[in-house]
DNA sequence: CGCGTTTGACCGGCGC
DNA sequence: GCGCCGGTCAAACGCG
């Protein structure tokens, strides 16, 4: 499935940014037991390599490519330049490392299994999610509960249980894309739109992006200032910008943000720091929104469903 | 009053 | 066909 693959090359571009996730970021009066997440980051790709990945991911993918223009895009064997040669290397090391590491792609979703708050509250992934239902599952004293992304236009959901072996342990599963997050890559179909996607992002100083984020999303919560800086990197294409309040297009952060930047670490050793930041975001899903909702969208994603085992030593 | 949660009913898939 | 099970819906409820 070339799809699928994408998301699999997504999340290990990701787990290549050495990049703090949202909800595993200190707030701001406390950032001293974890890295900062824009002070310490150090991506092992640069900014070309970036631009290239990104360039040729998003391409792949928004200008109504045929198949055969994805699997190019997507290729580790056909890759033409040395920069994405090196990356295609790094994304095949990541890869082993990550299912040395314990994660698991079953059933095409992202579970996660992370101990839980004290107070029982699970993990904060920087996304507002509204609870639809909640069912007792057979063979398991716990519950299951249902979470859907809160924006309208997004299909995103999530599943949350705990553990029959460790009660403190949080099984998460997440069903979908904050697809809404990734409209600017793939409503470019129009030529000169296409055109401006294919030049090398325009990047910005992450101040300028962060700043740039906060006149998009004014209303959000205490994880905005923490926003993810894999957010801030992606391009944003110009057309979109310009023409983003006649076609709502804001992003509000990709599963594949979410999910492998919790498993950033491939090689199992979550901890510590990044342990320490969850802690402190150890709030309600629901209680963080990266940004507000937007209208409504007819365009819906039948859910990428990914499955991540991951068990880590996590203590929130 | 608005928003989010709870909870029971309903539905569809699957195995027997 | 029937029952089980997981997922979804929607009305009722609670809270700020």
């Amino acid at each position: 499935m070339i799809m699928e693959e994408w998301f699999e090359d997504e999340l290990v571009r990701e787990l290549l940014d050495d990049e703090t996730p949202l909800f595993m970021q200190l707030p701001a009066e406390d950032n001293t037991s974890t890295y900062s997440s824009s002070e310490a980051k150090s991506s092992t790709c640069s900014n070309d390599d970036q631009s290239v990945i990104v360039n040729r991911l998003t391409s792949a993918v928004y200008s109504g490519p045929t198949i055969d223009d994805i699997e190019n895009a997507l290729s580790v064997t056909t890759t033409t330049t040395t920069h994405e040669e090196q990356f295609s290397q790094e994304l095949s090391q990541a890869r082993i490392s990550l299912l040395e590491g314990g994660i698991s792609k079953v059933e095409n979703k992202y579970t996660l299994k992370i101990k839980s708050c004290s107070n029982g509250s699970m993990a904060d992934d920087g996304y507002k999610w509204r609870k639809y239902g909640q069912k007792f599952i057979k063979n398991s004293p716990n519950p299951r509960s249902y979470y859907k992304c809160t924006n309208p236009r997004c299909s995103a959901k999530k599943q949350v249980s705990r553990s029959c072996e460790d009660p403190d342990t949080l099984i998460i599963t997440y069903e979908g894309l904050h697809l809404h997050f990734a409209y600017p890559y793939f409503l470019l179909n129009q030529p000169q739109q296409q055109q401006v996607q294919q030049k090398p992002p325009l990047k910005k100083h992450k101040k300028d992006l962060l700043e740039e984020f906060h006149e998009q999303a004014p209303s959000s919560n205490c994880n905005v200032d923490s926003i993810s800086t894999t957010e801030l990197t992606l391009p944003k294409p110009a057309a979109v910008e310009e023409e983003e309040e006649e076609a709502p297009c804001r992003p509000q952060g990709l599963l594949e943000d979410m999910v492998p930047l919790m498993i950033r670490n491939p090689s199992g050793n979550i901890n510590n720091n990044d342990v320490s930041s969850t802690n402190n975001t150890c709030s309600s899903s629901s209680s963080s929104y990266r940004s507000p909702p937007t209208s409504p969208s007819s365009l819906s994603w039948s859910p990428n469903y990914y499955t991540y085992s991951y068990n880590t030593p996590y203590m929130f």
